[in-house]
DNA sequence: TTGTAAGCGTTATCAT
DNA sequence: ATGATAACGCTTACAA
């Protein structure tokens, strides 16, 4: 390792010529900077960021909480959050967030972060606190369930986009409609299944309980929890399913046609996010735009300014857009 | 911020003590333990990682250099690397490669990772020696296009697996097979394509240079390259194609699909990697398994021998399957 | 069993 | 314009 002191020696100037170089500081003749910089290259010589983060107390690095790196969706979003946080010039540190071990994220991230990015992940108000005493910003991408004073968050209007969601399939001539969702009550899921209640009675539509099917994870666990339903009665209680997740949506095409159940003839599906695949599924998929990178940009402006100015942060909502495609037609009988 | 004088002070013991009991040495009296455990416990005392780093010299976090974020093959190993290094207390440092920016990672990762994973990335000569001047292990996930002898990887038998899926295709009646790969002469679908035209040759089969299809990109773009390319002569050089892209194979369905030609009836399609998505598409799409999470593991597994043990790594091959789905049909006519 | 003190590579204050 | 030097929070001989 060449540490500055080398860099010092070899340029024959002391240490802190060498520190006013590297930061750019304007009271360097310009020949000693040369100097420098040559000695620098010469020995091929970087800051030790662990050395410098001690001394400065800023990390430029960012932790991300993600609850599944292989879901398309959160994936989508972190794609926007690294654009922008390169811009920054800060490094994301990914952690899948597992509930058990949350405590060990006051130690992985201690000194070693300048904010945290939440996938709506709802964490132990202890957990938050301990952040909020040492001054780290949290912030979230997807409203978590659990409401904290300490984490705001930037999402869509949820309600709003079920609304539009539910009208479109009523106005198609669905009563029943069914919704299915990650079975974690802290899941983020949950905030859509409790818009959607909202959105169906709003529309003066009934949702019965029996029509929410919990599914664990992704894609399999729906495609499973989906042909079970249909093996077990193949007469389904609605004429529409609205999936929290896009590839839950897919699982159920899937279990459909294998099941022998017709999309859209049978069933009507939608889903809530948009992920590239929906418009390369047979049929497309009838789904709720979610502005993913753009969300990952403000989440990443906005944490920024807490870190370097000291914003409060406030909640805010993004605009969404309904994508009707083949997935989601009139019913028949 | 709580430091370990705080600590220290708080308990009525020297600050090494609080280190020693920290960091489990077993030479601490049982009830000054205790005290300082209660005083960590009182003040919600972290160790700073930072500080730590610097005096051991180790991070504990390990850099991961995707190609992107959005591809579901890649975050397929993520998941694995992701759950093997939580297994060793390391966190993971993802970074996005971009050529144009090479130079930075060695800042970026200046004191900040005990060894990087690469994905495939040809790095530049000059940013391997300076990693491996340093003694920063690198190894990849999928054999870079460059060979370097200080970056040694892991992947499936390329030529074995294009061999398997060249005779499963021939043996179905197929002589004119095309190819669509990414267009970076430096990305890793470079390997999967050499070792395609090899494989070619060993059956016999002659690969026609306008039967190279080449995408930017992933799934749109080789949507657009297929649209464009049907469009221009819906009578195609092939009868079957490969794509080293997984996405890039389901761009092409989709393409088909749109365009009037029938997969698997009037175009054999196949796929590279077994992403989950394969086998819920219509029709399901016949692809080779890539191991991703098995390969994901014995990455850090032996990146971890590197960085603890001083291990030489070496090169090493993991099996794959050749999937058979409904995409890959006899020829007609 | 516990405490003292040196040092990890920086930055930043204060002299010069 | 440049140079000493004291932190930053931690680990680890070595001393007590």
């Amino acid at each position: 390792m060449v540490t500055r002191d080398d860099v010092a020696r070899h340029a024959g100037v002391s240490v802190a010529v060498v520190s006013y170089v590297v930061n750019n500081k304007n009271n360097v003749k310009e020949e000693t900077r040369q100097k420098v910089l040559r000695a620098i290259e010469e020995l091929g010589y970087n800051p030790n960021m662990a050395a410098r983060s001690l001394k400065t107390r800023k990390t430029n690095q960012i932790g991300v909480l993600f609850n599944n790196l292989g879901n398309s969706f959160e994936t989508g979003i972190s794609l926007g959050l690294e654009q922008r946080a390169r811009q920054y010039d800060q490094s994301l540190i990914f952690q899948t967030y597992i509930r058990s071990e949350e405590h060990k994220l006051k130690s992985i991230f201690s000194g070693r972060t300048d904010g945290i990015i939440l996938m709506g992940q709802s964490l132990k108000p202890e957990t938050i606190e301990h952040f909020a005493k040492f001054g780290v910003p949290l912030y979230s991408v997807l409203k978590p369930v659990q409401d904290h004073a300490y984490v705001r968050s930037i999402d869509i209007d949820w309600y709003d986009a079920m609304l539009k969601l539910v009208e479109h399939l009523k106005s198609l001539g669905h009563h029943k409609i069914g919704f299915m969702a990650n079975a974690m009550h802290d899941h983020y899921h949950h905030v859509r299944f409790l818009h959607f209640r909202q959105a169906m009675e709003a529309s003066g539509l009934e949702f019965e309980e029996h029509s929410l099917l919990q599914a664990g994870g992704y894609l399999e666990s729906a495609y499973d929890r989906m042909s079970n339903r249909i093996k077990a009665n193949p007469k389904l209680p609605f004429t529409a399913i609205v999936c929290a997740g896009d590839l839950m949506a897919i699982g159920v095409l899937s279990a459909c046609k294998d099941c022998g159940l017709s999309v859209p003839g049978d069933l009507s599906v939608a889903g809530c996010e948009n992920i590239l695949m929906t418009s390369h599924t047979t049929p497309t998929l009838t789904t709720i735009h979610y502005p993913r990178k753009e969300i990952g940009y403000m989440a990443v402006d906005t944490i920024m300014g807490q870190i370097h100015n000291g914003d409060e942060p406030t909640d805010s909502t993004f605009g969404f857009e309904l994508m009707i495609r083949q997935s989601t037609v009139k019913p028949t009988g």
